[in-house]
DNA sequence: GGAACATCTGAACAACTATGAAGGTATCAG
DNA sequence: CTGATACCTTCATAGTTGTTCAGATGTTCC
């Protein structure tokens, strides 16, 4: 982790009580809109259930065919192998081929993160909430 | 964290050999639709530029108005106070009114450890990426 | 070779989303 | 009270997204 003052992304503490000094260091610190599309593009990828089930029931299995992920699902062949795309593209999974086969995995540990965190928020949010799991 | 038993969401070994035991797996573990619904939505907050940028902003200053936040941004005001009112119902946001103003604070610390997360996954599967901050 | 299988691709379409315009509410200054 | 300020809401719309259908690709088996 960097340090706070080259990390705009690490908290640090600020007068409550001064709009221009608050308004002056966001100005600052926020990143260009580049990163800010950039950064929303990830969250796009996770943020549709299809996806989000894929991506769990590969947590889960390890390695899984393009049917079997569809029989697991529930979601149709073809809906898995578009959602796959986009999966790949933004280097969530990573794929084998064997015969006619392919393999789907998991390609980065950010992802299992990134959804133990939204589920923390969701529980928090709303602890009334069903089981996730 | 949970123990792997009871927590579809932590890693667990599986035999990469065995395709119909890895279906079995998945298909046990994986949440009910509700909850990779509530996960998705959770995403599709943090899915949208402007949103990040928002966010992002009240991470550096601590708390904003909503002028503020606007031109910080670089949105409109009608386009802050919209996404202000999707990040308050996802509770990622709170407020307090002083006089006419409305000062935003985000609410969440989970929301920061995404951010967090999601830029390293951008760094990790762009490493020629530019500045993220 | 041909048939069956597993997956992918492209186009069409319905559903959703973000944005801006116009108008509304509440607060403060004079 | 009047006007200005700060923010919110409703409505309409252009743009995007996910799904399905039809067909294409590549593989295995006989």
């Amino acid at each position: 982790m960097p340090s706070p003052t080259d990390d705009p992304l690490a908290a640090a503490p600020v007068d409550p009580t001064d709009d221009a000094a608050r308004i002056a260091r966001a100005a600052a610190e926020i990143p260009d809109p580049d990163a800010a599309l950039r950064l929303a593009e990830t969250f796009q990828v996770l943020a549709d259930p299809g996806r989000v089930r894929i991506i769990l029931a590969l947590h889960s299995a390890g390695e899984l065919r393009v049917g079997a992920l569809a029989s697991v699902t529930g979601l149709s062949e073809t809906a898995c192998s578009h959602s796959l795309r986009l999966l790949r593209s933004a280097r969530v999974v990573r794929f084998r081929k064997v015969g006619r086969s392919v393999y789907y995995a998991l390609d980065d540990d950010h992802v299992r993160t990134l959804l133990e965190v939204a589920r923390d928020h969701v529980l928090h949010r709303d602890p009334a909430a069903p089981e996730l799991g």
